[in-house]
DNA sequence: TAAAAATACTCCATAGGTATTTTAT
DNA sequence: ATAAAATACCTATGGAGTATTTTTA
């Protein structure tokens, strides 16, 4: 069966349209990656690759299999990511800290989510959501499952997330406030 | 990265719910696949399969991961044929003989599509098609493309295939009247 | 003829096998 | 007590590296 270590070899060779720049690509030497390639000629009995004086470039067949390879690539590439997304959203975690340690512990993959208040010290490789008109809003990853819809964000749609609550409001428990959103918070 | 024969032992052990069972059905040893599950919570860092005294059951993650899987070996089944399409199914090839040796010819794989005169000693593992009001039919494999659309077929959805005349037809050269639906025939 | 691919060899990592122990009800 | 999974240890296949030759416009 065709397995997806050769796939990835044989993407970066047709994208680079030369075995030994591929291999750099790939941090590999030039041999074995032109045996990858033979391999996979081998397999599928046909001609994937045109041998040209300053390079190769993909027949037919192999603009084929380019394709394949790039459908089968992402899939696997986003396994990891679904997979965890499930066994790992489970608990709900309140805690309160200052704005900047809060933010650390995004970059840190301590927690999913975190609820600052506005304006926040925002900065790279993260996005902020308005959530309620109380000065409350949430930090997370660029990639984060929620990013995809930005505007129908509930509070009901971070239960399945750990998120770290920012301070009280102020003549008000925000603490409270939550658990009384959330039915059942594990605090 | 996840590959694939760690994916396919992987389905084999959820469809089983027991790694000794699917070890036999993969033709390998309990160990090893204990090992290559093992190996794929540590690349996932998830648990993927409840340890029960009789077998074993996919957890949540397990089964998100199960059907990740399934969708991938498809795609990765699938591509030997595809690119083998593409680089196969080039030449068009014209050769009179019997029918008998003919329909051998599509089960020996020597060729794609052979034309034969009804009625036909068609049989087992093969497919016909009613072609023309002239006693002209197609043969081809079960799982050939074009057996998608039996009704839509046309003489010129042939062209891409290798394919063997039967015989001229009495009072008309069939090899002239192919060649003349098909522009530029090699024969 | 010059850049890149293919070959010949060597070595090592890891996937798989065998024998045995541990686990869970 | 029993079936099945996990562990320990060994073996071997094949994937990767180095040095060199061959190919192609």
């Amino acid at each position: 069966m065709i397995d997806i270590h050769k796939l990835n070899a044989f993407v970066a060779v047709v994208e680079e349209s030369n075995i030994s720049r591929a291999a750099v690509r790939l941090n590999m030497q030039q041999p074995p990656l032109t045996r990858i390639i033979k391999n996979l000629e081998d397999e599928l009995d046909t001609d994937l690759l045109k041998r040209l004086p300053r390079g190769v470039e993909a027949t037919e067949a192999g603009k084929a299999l380019y394709q394949e390879a790039l459908t089968i690539l992402a899939h696997a590439q986003a396994i990891p990511k679904r997979v965890q997304n499930i066994s790992k959203a489970v608990s709900i975690h309140l805690e309160e800290d200052g704005s900047s340690s809060l933010i650390d512990s995004i970059i840190n993959e301590k927690n999913d989510i975190v609820f600052l208040r506005k304006p926040a010290p925002i900065g790279l490789g993260l996005t902020s959501l308005h959530v309620l008109d109380e000065p409350l809003i949430v930090a997370l990853p660029n990639n984060h499952p929620l990013t995809e819809h930005p505007d129908a964000i509930q509070l009901l749609d971070l239960e399945p997330y750990d998120f770290v609550l920012y301070r009280r409001l102020a003549g008000q428990d925000l603490l409270d406030l939550v658990q009384r959103l959330f039915k059942k918070p594990h605090v």
